[in-house]
This record gives C-alpha cells, sequence and structure tokens, in this order.
DNA sequence: TCATGTGAGTAAAGCAGCTTTACTCATTCG
DNA sequence: CGAATGAGTAAAGCTGCTTTACTCACATGA
C-alpha cells in the first residue's frame, strides 16, 4: 500500500474546502501584490460574467447567482471604482447595459497570467490534470452535464 | 488526446470551488433531511474540535480559526439549543470546560456516515482515491507538512 | 387613446455572522 | 499584596448579502 502523508484520515470534503481555500487565498495574495487589494473574487467572477459585450445588471444577477439588486450593487461600486460603465442599452426599455473599461480587461489579463503561473507552480507538487479531470467528474456527478452553476461564497 | 467534457477550459480555482460547493452543499442537504436542518458546517467542526475532551471557548476559538467572542456566541447558540455544556474547568481559573452533550455526538455519527455514503456515490463517477491524493499534495504544496489549518468560509 | 401589464432598475431596511473595542474577574508571580 | 496575565463577556460596528417595496419605460390591446 502507498502511504500518501498524514492525511488519509482527513474527510473528501474537508480537503475539498482545503485545497479551494489554500489555492484562492493564494491567488488572492498574489493579485493583491501587483496591486489589486482592492478587488475580491467576486470582481473577478463580475469582469468574466460580463467581458463579451456586457450585460444587463439583471442578467449580471443571474450569472453570479445573486439578487438583482445585490447585482446592482455590485455594479454601483464597480463603476465609483472606474471598471464598468453603465451604457445605455442598445434595445432601449429601461434597460441599462454594463460594459467593461479597459481597466477592467487589464484585470482580466493579469489575473489569467497569475492563475495560470500558479497553476503550472502546483503541477511541479500534483498531477493537476488528474485533479481537473476528477474534480470535473465530481462536478458532473452532483451538476449534471448542463453547464455549470454558478460559485457562491461557501458557506 | 482525451477528450473530458465540456470543462476543459475552465479554471482550475474555478473546479476547485464548484467541487467543494456541490459536495458540501449537498452533506447539508442530506443532514437537514435526517434532522439537522438547524446545524451549520461550522457546528459539526464544533463538534469535532470538542469531541475528545472537550475544549475551553479560547482553545475553541484557534481551531475554528475565528476570535474567541466568535467562538464564545457559537457556543452561547450550541449550549441554548443542547449540544454542549459549560462546565467549571478541572485545572480551575477563570476556565470553563466546553463539552459535547450525547445529542452532539448522536450529530457527530450521523454526519460521518453521511459522509462516507456520499463519497461511496462519488467513488461510481470519479477516482476517489486520486482526487483525494492530489488534494493533499495541493494542500501540503500552499501550506507545508506541519498539520492543516482552519477551514474558513470561502471567501 | 389610454388603462393595464411587464420587466428592469433602485431605494431602504433587515439580517447573519463575524470583528473590534473595551470591560470584568480569578489567579499567579515578583 | 499590588500588578500582570489570561479567560470570559458585553456591546457596538461592519460587510455583503436578502427582503420588501417602490419607480419608471415601454408594450399590449380593448
Amino acid at each position: 500500500m502507498t502511504w500518501n502523508g498524514p492525511d488519509e484520515g482527513v474527510e473528501l470534503t474537508f480537503l475539498l474546502g482545503l485545497g479551494f481555500q489554500l489555492v484562492l487565498g493564494e491567488f488572492t495574495r498574489r493579485l493583491a501584490e501587483v496591486g489589486y487589494a482592492d478587488l475580491r473574487p467576486v470582481h473577478g467572477m463580475a469582469f468574466q460574467a460580463l467581458k463579451g459585450d456586457g450585460a444587463t445588471a439583471t442578467e449580471l444577477a443571474e450569472r453570479l447567482g445573486v439578487t438583482k439588486q445585490a447585482a446592482g450593487q455590485i455594479v454601483d461600486d464597480l463603476e465609483r471604482r472606474g471598471y464598468v460603465r453603465r451604457e445605455p442599452h442598445p434595445e432601449g426599455g429601461r434597460r441599462k447595459l454594463v460594459v467593461l473599461t479597459p481597466a477592467a480587461r487589464q484585470h482580466l489579463f493579469v489575473a489569467g497570467r497569475v492563475l495560470h503561473e500558479l497553476e503550472a507552480e502546483l503541477a511541479g507538487s500534483a498531477d493537476v490534470g488528474a485533479l481537473r479531470r476528477e474534480l470535473s467528474r465530481v462536478v458532473r456527478a452532483l451538476h449534471g452535464a448542463d453547464g455549470l452553476p454558478p460559485l457562491r461564497p461557501v458557506w
């Protein structure tokens, strides 16, 4: 039998939580170091959700899995700080289109780079391909094959 | 090349978060179904931290990674609902020893069973051994070999 | 033409679960 | 025996959300 260290008796759920906590923590720390200490993970998720042609606040709410009021608050915050703009919606109505500014696109670029650097470093200690494969299987087993649910704060 | 479905382009960090969210959500749902809808994950963690000979509120705070006031509030809550008792500490001082009641030990037993049932079911879709191994490696790479940090709400 | 509905946005209060600040009190040590 | 130590507690503050309730632009159709 292969002995894998002191984590044999640790619950899978606990290990999943720790893994996520540590990887996300390291990611956030590195982003803070390069000048993004003012952005939380949810802001990066919002940028991802808006990166194509933007979206209305209500669409953003659906993609983030929060109420439209919460999405509106996030947009207020990001707008004050210059990461998004509210434009009149091309299809009129009361709608407004929330679009990214160059500052947000720059953040997306940097965050993507940091994420891939981190993954490359982890590949020195773990089989990241296998990890990714098994995680995908677990996600599909619990959620089904139809797309991915929004990632919400865990617990 | 092996094609593993539509998750190829998904960030590892995102996948980790989704995996944790879905597994913890399923665990919590099943516990609620068997009568524990009133207990959050942090309560289960507290039970784990107290299950030997109990601990003081300050020790509990360290093990949970929160302030001693937060630990005190959690203990207040659990005490009102009959899951823990505050006893005078055998070594005196101002200390009090927080110990589990049989109700809490019963919860620990049921939660452990649910966790292992869930893991067994996941083993039908994924290689849980590999997942556990790679997660352990990631955790050690980011935290070191000295024990495991407290699991805190993510993000 | 205009009432009535529909859907997006917004305003404000409420709430959970923490932290921060500030204290009380029993014990110990110089 | 007076001050330091360390556990516990009280109360306010804060963040990031939800809930409740509203406004307003446009669409529909009698």
